[in-house]
DNA sequence: GTTATTTGACCTAG
DNA sequence: CTAGGTCAAATAAC
């Protein structure tokens, strides 16, 4: 397939994606005037994590994603939040930074100043697995959103104090499909993280969904392995702990994805990228690399992944990833 | 007592 | 002005 060998793309090669995605939208909406008589198929479809529904959302979504990030009006776009070298969290502007220099305003520095989060590297995944995905993440904030049924969940890096790591995401349930949720990785970890090996949060996991893969755009779907076959239904191991450099009342964190979840947060935590790829993408989407399809390629052989991705369509693949 | 999570407030981009 | 991303005090959990 046409990959993230290419870019950084011109802005007709975009345009074209986006084309393309509305067309093979159509596709599905055809797909789903037939079923609308047939109500069984509507319901199997819904159940399915492949199914017309599902590939619709995220074809309008990454179809948006291209026509925002391509900035289509002809203006070119330049991310404002690149890769930056990692940067103690003392090493940062004086307060009124954020007002006075949006424009290249690398970090937040004062609350509520931020650049929009679109502006940085972004990867978008649509899943139902909750698995780990070896970084460590803490969950600061959640809000509803408007139109949306869930509530969106938003973590960081663990390691935001301690090494500067500007990595969020935010999870959040799709509205098409409850059992799904869509997750989006703002950033790139600058951390050290190597703290463990990649875990399934087992107590939401419904193992008789069998169709957890990670695909990352390659064209070969992986194969469909069980969850539980993959992986002992184990919690955290002991969490390491967090050394944020003394920052007045900040407060010393522990590395704790584990506990994520909580009766109040009913997505818990979960992820499903691969700490290893995730960072090749993140860096090559930062700097405007090329991005081999290999890079994306699961380690579920060796981890035992299984991620539901709509990317295992070799239709969509491509338009996984939201850039900038 | 320490650390993580919750949640209302704050702030900015659009 | 609104929606959404983040902060940080309060609270919960361990």
């Amino acid at each position: 397939m046409e990959s993230f060998l290419s870019w950084p793309e011109s802005l007709p090669s975009r345009r074209t994606k986006a084309l393309q995605e509305l067309r093979n939208g159509k596709v599905f909406v055809d797909k789903l005037q037939e079923m609308l008589g047939r109500p069984e198929k509507i319901e199997f479809d819904l159940q399915s994590d492949n199914g017309v529904v599902v590939q619709m959302m995220g074809m309008f979504d990454n179809a948006l994603s291209v026509y925002h990030s391509s900035n289509l009006n002809g203006n070119p776009h330049y991310p404002t939040n690149n890769v930056r070298s990692p940067r103690s969290w003392d090493d940062q502007k004086p307060k009124d930074y954020c007002k006075s220099n949006r424009i290249v305003t690398p970090v937040k520095t004062k609350r509520g100043c931020y650049n929009r989060r679109k502006s940085a590297s972004t990867i978008v995944k649509m899943t139902s697995t909750l698995i780990d995905d070896g970084y460590a993440w803490r969950k600061y904030g959640q809000k509803t959103i408007l139109n949306s049924k869930h509530q969106r969940n938003y973590y960081r890096c663990s390691h935001k104090f301690e090494q500067g790591c500007q990595a969020t995401k935010q999870v959040q349930k799709t509205d098409s499909k409850p059992s799904n949720y869509k997750i989006t990785y703002n950033g790139l970890h600058t951390c050290n993280n190597s703290q463990r090996a990649p875990q399934i949060y087992m107590e939401d996991l419904d193992l008789n969904d069998n169709s957890f893969l990670i695909s990352f755009g390659t064209n070969t779907p992986m194969e469909n392995n069980k969850v539980g076959t993959c992986f002992p239904p184990v919690k955290h191991t002991p969490k390491p702990k967090e050394n944020r450099p003394s920052l007045g009342s900040l407060k010393h964190e522990q590395v704790s994805s584990a506990n994520y979840h909580t009766p109040y947060d009913p997505i818990m935590e979960l992820s499903q990228v691969p700490s290893e790829p995730m960072s090749v993408i993140s860096y090559a989407l930062d700097c405007e690399d090329m991005v081999s399809s290999g890079a994306f390629s699961s380690p579920c052989s060796t981890h035992g992944y299984e991620i539901d991705d709509i990317s295992e369509n070799h239709e969509y693949g491509d338009f996984l990833f939201d850039l900038w």
